[in-house]
DNA sequence: TGGCATTTACGAGAAATATCGTATTTTGCT
DNA sequence: AGCAAAATACGATATTTCTCGTAAATGCCA
C-alpha cells in the first residue's frame, strides 16, 4: 500500500498506537491482552487490526521470528497534533484557546501541571 | 428513536452541528451551501444526514413551513466536552495538561487569548 | 518424530457511515 | 387551475470500519 496519504487512524487503531507507544514494542499478544483490560473482543480481531495497520504503514513489524514484534511508525506528538488539528476546526471554530479553556475548566489538573502551562504562557508571551 | 443513548455525532454530524450553531438555525439549504465551500457533495446528501440527525434527537426542527428549519439539539460546549474527554483519554494517557501544552505549543494563540487562559490558571490555583 | 499450543494469513460478513437517485409533496406564480 | 421550482421522504447502494472463523505455518517438547 502507497505511503503517500497522511491516514487518520480510526478509533480502534488509536486503541492499539496507545498500547505501543506505551511499551515501545509489543507483540499482538500483548496489545489483545492489554485492550481486553477495557474492551471485549476476540484475538483475531486484534491481530487483524494489527496486520492493516502495517499494510497503512501506521505500525511496523519484525517478523524475523515466528511471533511478530510491532512498534508504532508514528510518533504520539505527531498523532495528538494532527487529532488536535482536526478537532480545533470542527469543534472550536479554529480557535486553540477555547479549545485550552474548556479543557482546563472540565478536568482537573494538578498544580504542578498548572504551573507547568504558566511557564510555557509567559514564553509564548515573550516570543512576541 | 429513543433518546437514552448518550450519542457521539460522527464526523460529517459535526460538520452539520458546527453550521448550526455558528446560525443559530438554519435550513438544509443553507448548511449544504457552507459545507459546498470545503466539500464535494449532494444536497441530498446533506438532507439525508440531518434527517438522521433529527432521528437521533441529535437536532430539532420546525416543519409548520414547507421549508424545514432546524436547530441543534446538543449544546456546543457539551459536545466539546464529551470529544475532549475521549480525546484526552485515548490520545493524551488521561492528562489534560498534556492536551494543553501540545495545543499552546502547535498553534498560535493570540495575546489575549494567554491572557484569559492566565486567569483561569491563577483561578483555579485559589480553589485548591 | 509426532502432536499440541500458539501464531499468522486470509477471506467473509456484520455494522456503521456516507452518498445518491427517484418519487412525492409543497408552494408560488401565471 | 396547472406548471415549474424547490423541498422532503425514502430506499438502495457504496464505503469504511470492525469482527470473527477457519486454515496453514511454526516451534516446542514429551
Amino acid at each position: 500500500m502507497a505511503l503517500t496519504k497522511i491516514l487518520k487512524p480510526t478509533e480502534s487503531e488509536l486503541e492499539i498506537l496507545q498500547v505501543l507507544w506505551n511499551e515501545k514494542s509489543a507483540t499482538v499478544r500483548t496489545v489483545h491482552e492489554e485492550l481486553s483490560k477495557t474492551k471485549e473482543s476476540g484475538y483475531t480481531t486484534t491481530l487483524k487490526l494489527m496486520q492493516i495497520m502495517f499494510e497503512k504503514g501506521l505500525v511496523i513489524r519484525n517478523d524475523s521470528s515466528k511471533t511478530h514484534i510491532y512498534q508504532p511508525a508514528v510518533t504520539r506528538e505527531k498523532t495528538q497534533k494532527q487529532f488536535l488539528n482536526k478537532m480545533i476546526n470542527t469543534l472550536f471554530a479554529g480557535s486553540s484557546a477555547d479549545l485550552v479553556l474548556q479543557a482546563l475548566g472540565g478536568h482537573n489538573a494538578s498544580d504542578e501541571e498548572l504551573e507547568k502551562i504558566q511557564e510555557l504562557i509567559n514564553q509564548l508571551k515573550k516570543e512576541k
